[in-house]
DNA sequence: TTGTATGCGTTATCAG
DNA sequence: CTGATAACGCATACAA
């Protein structure tokens, strides 16, 4: 329509034969506006056949605020991330808000990505993991957005949303008790991980409750790759005597430790029994079919945004996560075989 | 620092005692600049204690550049887009520019997030699958902003960047050829996928090639999932005579047929080989281990946001990426047992 | 019922 | 070498 040029307010109030204002007032149904029905019908006319689209910036800057949220998180290979993403679309899409999501880390770095963030290009900033140092965070901190930690904390962050896991744990560790298993080992999450540390110590709680001191020839640490769990298994499975469970901290390295086992020709269930944290639309087409225990993720990302938008930067926020949890029981726990 | 408001240019320039243009055009390193070296020190001083950081909206409204690309996928859980982010990321990143990702699909539809992004809000747009209407299509086509279809085209969008499908899907074939395999069967994706569309011609033309017919009945339509493949591969394997082998149009749905292949008995690869398109980190730990071709993904992305930033939005753009290509060897393809 | 005026925080083009 | 000034496109209090 318009040759080259985007079409402004100035544009569609000379079509209409009216004021910018008018325009404006219309458009975000301003509710003390009294306009002759013809008039509106004008505006609209012309707003129409012009095809104006107001300009994000040009508005962002008269009314401070972006209707869009940022979420970072460390790895998009994560099939973990594509849950709580799925929830946070959803959260700000109820808010007639975008969500938009990047892993991106220069250099190594996450602070660059989360610099250009904090100019003001989003309203607030949900950190899913992957901020190593905290000086990127003290920057954060300066930069008067709101933020919030999800699905981790750090010694000196006071706003963060976690799940229960501990709670997803101790329900892991519970079905194996009580498919009569007594020497459980624990997968566990790397060592700088929050969400590992918290699995690790629930397993060590739940097997205290059942009067099994803690054995750290039980416990294996693994990133939360495939590789990762394919290789602390393998070490896992050369200890004597060998456990005849495993509770597996995450279900990206649960792939790996299945291979594992199959690699050193221990059968699972069998011969093994795994359970493992997360589940996955995938966790039901492996070999055999992974036992989990579901999270609410999606609620996670759901209540993050939410929590985005009710609470101001400055009060602290710790809170877990109190949706539903789940074992679902599949084909890779049974009880021990002797 | 500052109590409650966000310090702007004034504020750094009464701070030095300067003009706002000053600290401006210290910040752009403006080359047309001469300032004293004392001024400068004094400016950057203040900048640094009073925390000072550009306003991104303000300057987007200036200069009309944004230094945002917006990338949209269908779905996160597809382990398939994480490259291609990868890519588009690093390319943006290599830009000084930021990569922002979205699936926002609210209510079964693009629109209200492409229309959010639309307003000026990115310097250009890559959407990777997930249009449906092509209504969609000619709202971004008003925009006037840059955008691109990455992966995948529409009878009417003239500007896309895809990958050698059919190059893909002949070298699946050629192995299983290779291997002495004759009964040849194609698992393909769905029916409106651009993507399957062009792997399955792949295939019908390696079949040619070597003096086999197209047989309808070797070939089933799933979709890009795990549930898909297990869905198609159980009829496949329903039918008789069997095929020896699979050439599978998606990793996802090849975790599925792997599972279907482990359901009916039929051993993977001794009764049947099984190549699926898109190489994953996961691919390695399956079980058996899955042959696939790997294709340049991260590539791809790559070449979208730099597609994005060389052409105007009016030239046509269809390229097909050429990267390398590689048959990743594991053990899901075997000889024909008999 | 509609129009006017002002400012949001930058950048860019001028003067001085 | 540096300062004033005018946009960028929109929203809003206020005047008419």
């Amino acid at each position: 329509m318009k040759p080259g040029k985007r079409v402004t307010l100035a544009d569609v109030a000379a079509h209409a034969g009216v004021d910018r204002s008018v325009i404006s007032r219309v458009m975000n149904s301003d509710p003390g506006l009294n306009i002759r029905p013809e008039t509106r019908e004008r505006v609209l006319a012309s707003v129409k056949t012009l095809g104006y689209r107001p300009n994000a910036a040009a508005r962002t800057l008269r009314t401070r605020q972006s209707r869009t949220f940022g979420l970072f998180i460390p790895d998009y290979a994560n099939p973990v991330y594509a849950e709580i993403i799925k929830g946070a679309e959803a959260a700000a899409a109820d808010r007639e808000c975008v969500l938009v999501t990047g892993s991106g880390r220069v250099a190594g770095s996450a602070k660059p990505y989360l610099d250009l963030l904090a100019d003001g290009r989003v309203d607030g900033l949900l950190l899913a993991g992957g901020v190593r140092a905290s000086a990127t965070l003290a920057a954060l901190r300066e930069s008067r957005m709101p933020w919030l930690l999800l699905n981790w904390s750090m010694t000196d962050a006071t706003r963060h949303i976690v799940l229960d896991d501990e709670g997803a744990a101790a329900m892991a560790v519970e079905h194996l008790v009580s498919l009569g298993h007594r020497r459980i080992a624990h997968l566990a999450g790397p060592d700088g991980s929050d969400t590992a540390s918290r699995r690790a110590s629930g397993y060590r709680a739940a097997m205290r409750l059942h009067g099994r001191a803690p054995d750290p020839a039980l416990v294996v640490r693994a990133d939360y790759t495939a590789d990762g769990g394919f290789q602390a298994m393998t070490e896992l499975l050369g200890r004597t005597p060998r456990p005849t469970a495993v509770f597996v901290a995450n279900v990206a390295s649960a792939i790996g430790a299945l291979r594992a086992a199959y690699r050193c020709g221990v059968a699972v269930p069998r011969e093994l029994s795994i359970v493992a944290v997360h589940d996955l639309p995938l966790a039901e087409y492996l070999i055999p079919a992974l036992t989990t225990v579901r999270m609410p993720l999606e609620e996670l990302g759901r209540r993050g945004v939410e929590a985005l938008t009710t609470t101001d930067p400055d009060t602290p926020v710790a809170e877990t996560v109190d949706g539903p949890m789940e074992l679902v029981l599949r084909e890779s726990t049974a009880p021990p075989s002797a």
